[in-house]
DNA sequence: ACTAAATGATACCAATCTGGTATCATTTAA
DNA sequence: TTAAATGATACCAGATTGGTATCATTTAGT
């Protein structure tokens, strides 16, 4: 099981760059210094700008810029733009039908484990990893 | 990202119901009240055997039982068994090749997670979930 | 001795996830 | 007007996962 897939390393590293640069960086000009597939970035950065981490400037000239200081944006949120929020548990009865989910010992324990995850990764910031 | 699939999810329950059995039971006892394909089971009850975690015995009214007790087979143990070892991190460069692979602070931090994770998850043991 | 019940070991298949590719539309600076 | 850039999709190949099928081997019971 992956926390890190290369989405979000490609993700990390891209940002980093944003924010050492302190200035718009277009997705081209990301991609190649990191040896990531332009395409692939253009995708990543598309969805961090989606999810507001991101601003963007369309048309010649434009790019990408963090629309909050590197300090306010974490792992977790890069991680939760990129794929999508933490899922630990994939129980079986898909919660709603399972007649035992109140008191399944597994759910509660895995649910606590996620969420120490989310407050570590959270708690990583894209300035501790510039 | 899911920590628990559902092999991780059908094991522990099969486990849990070795355990209460006390005696050997077969992989078809076992799958029917869990409501598991019955080859599926097998397959994970085999794993399990493989990493020590059970004992199996072969041959008409063979079956299987824990090889230690429920206090000392961790949530950790079965999901190495069934998935194999936790790698929350997915180093673009495969750690080799990347020169930066000491110094890349993201590594550090999320190695320092995956062996949180571990050790929660070598917290809960099988009789914690009975 | 024979048979039925059980595990061991594989090989295979379908669905999903992931990384990567390709295209077209839209915006904007030069 | 044009080139450079993002937005939005659609698509494809490889890996992983859940599930199926098969055959060999072992063992208890008759």
């Amino acid at each position: 099981m992956k926390l890190i897939t290369r989405e979000v390393d490609y993700a990390v590293r891209a940002l980093a760059a944003v924010a050492r640069a302190g200035r718009g960086l277009s997705a081209a000009g990301l991609a190649a210094p990191a040896g990531v597939p332009r395409p692939v970035l253009r995708k990543i950065m598309q969805a961090l700008s989606r999810a507001g981490i991101t601003r963007s400037s369309r048309g010649r000239g434009g790019g990408f810029v963090l629309a909050r200081p590197a300090g306010r944006i974490s792992l977790g949120d890069i991680i939760s733009a990129v794929r999508g929020p933490l899922k630990f548990n994939d129980c079986v009865f898909g919660g709603a039908l399972c007649h035992n989910h109140r008191t399944c010992l597994l759910r509660g324990r895995v649910a606590a484990i996620e969420k120490k995850v989310m407050e570590e990764v959270r708690r990583v910031t894209l300035a501790d990893l510039g």
